[in-house]
DNA sequence: AAGGGTTTCAAACGGTTGTTTCAGTCTGCT
DNA sequence: AGCAGACTGAAACAACCGTTTGAAACCCTT
């Protein structure tokens, strides 16, 4: 109760949205929840679609600033020469387990961000698109400075997998619970386990099959097997 | 036009969800999209909900059936030896990885089912764990054999990131656009991608902290290989 | 003390939601 | 033919949605 109205609004909003999803949120609800009058959203955000902007964009600025300069350090220090993928794979996905593991609001904004990234609404896709443009470049470039044996457009699959697997990971225990009881993990630890799997699958031998490659080193050619 | 309603209704439903979200997708839409009166929905299913649940139930249990019989092949091949984890990851991952490639319902439907995964709507979540219960314990059971030297709370952690990886692939070039331009990827190419980056990812090296270690993992997690 | 700008409040607005109702139509059986 | 049961049709239902309104309450400078 203590910060201001508009405060205790974008944080009540984040909390609901990452429960019920984006439509199921009412604004009823989330001014309850904040002790808030109805109208203070549209007074304050002008409509419920500027408040859902505006809960995204506190925190994803910042994330992504974040990650920028992590990748700034980083270059900085190699002066030029090619980063290893590891050090670059850390620098995006670390600060994001990283604030995942704030037990402030960050944790339930990043489990908002990994939902809301397959949940195509278009207005949040635009905006999306718009926060995450320059970081997106930056990191490409550096991706494939530091991977040049690797195919750009096999790069972005894997680098598109790598954001599922980190998605599930922040989502985690939610939707783990279907694999069988396991304690919510430590943060530490959980940074671990993500960092090795997404770098035992981007340093992943290339499948045979790429553009025109007539040979095929691999054992299955491509037979329609039981359908 | 051909089918009756329940059927013309169910593949509306399918189509509408996934594009536009549980919640977004309203009773008109599906009717008007079916062809059929708005009433129909009701009286076939109770209620949307239920209707949903249809949507789901139609192709998940038929999913997982192929699922188990896949292993079920492997292993009766395999005679009580443990089986490769490559041919366990093909067998749950490659069936979906198919099934979406399917231009008729199938593929729209795994994209609903990678969106939905996230978004816990309670109702869905129960049926859903109820929905894979069996095939969960089958697969655990198996990888835990061919993977005996890999801690079981490890493991499920990658299977975790798999599925997040599986989730993405499917929903597919949606998300995927935000990292530029790419074309729609040709079923054979992604199969054998998420399988390359699927495989590097569980086979990867352990990371070192797994007891009780207050040291900082930010540098080098230096692990043995797993399996 | 007065007054102006900012914020809160209760109430209402038109529109849309899922669901229900009930009269009508179609189908197949004896 | 006749009639029961399965299905469709148009219309209405209460409930809830996001947004707007206009009047109170608050705060701060002069």
């Amino acid at each position: 109760m203590e910060p201001d109205t508009r405060s205790r609004i974008l944080d009540a909003a984040e909390a609901l949205l990452v429960q019920h999803g984006l439509d199921a949120t009412t604004l009823r609800m989330i001014t309850t929840e904040a002790q808030a009058n109805l109208a203070a959203v549209n007074y304050h955000f002008g409509s419920k679609e500027a408040l859902i902007e505006a809960v995204f964009r506190r925190r994803l600025t910042w994330l992504n600033r974040q990650r920028i300069a992590a990748l700034d350090a980083l270059e900085a220090e190699a002066r030029g020469a090619p980063l290893k993928p590891r050090q670059i794979v850390e620098a995006f996905f670390g600060v994001a387990i990283r604030m995942a593991a704030d037990t402030g609001g960050g944790r339930t904004f990043m489990r908002l961000l990994g939902r809301t990234y397959t949940e195509p609404s278009d207005f949040v896709r635009t905006f999306l698109a718009e926060e995450y443009a320059e970081v997106i470049t930056r990191f490409k470039a550096a991706f494939f400075k530091a991977l040049p044996d690797v195919p750009q457009e096999e790069f972005l699959w894997r680098f598109h997998f790598m954001m599922g697997a980190l998605s599930y990971a922040i989502s985690g225990a939610d939707a783990l619970r279907l694999l069988g009881p396991i304690d919510e993990p430590d943060p530490d630890a959980l940074y671990a386990r993500l960092m090795s799997f997404l770098i035992g699958g981007l340093r992943a031998p290339l499948p045979a099959l790429v553009p025109a490659s007539p040979a095929k080193p691999l054992k299955k050619p491509r037979g329609r097997r039981a359908a």
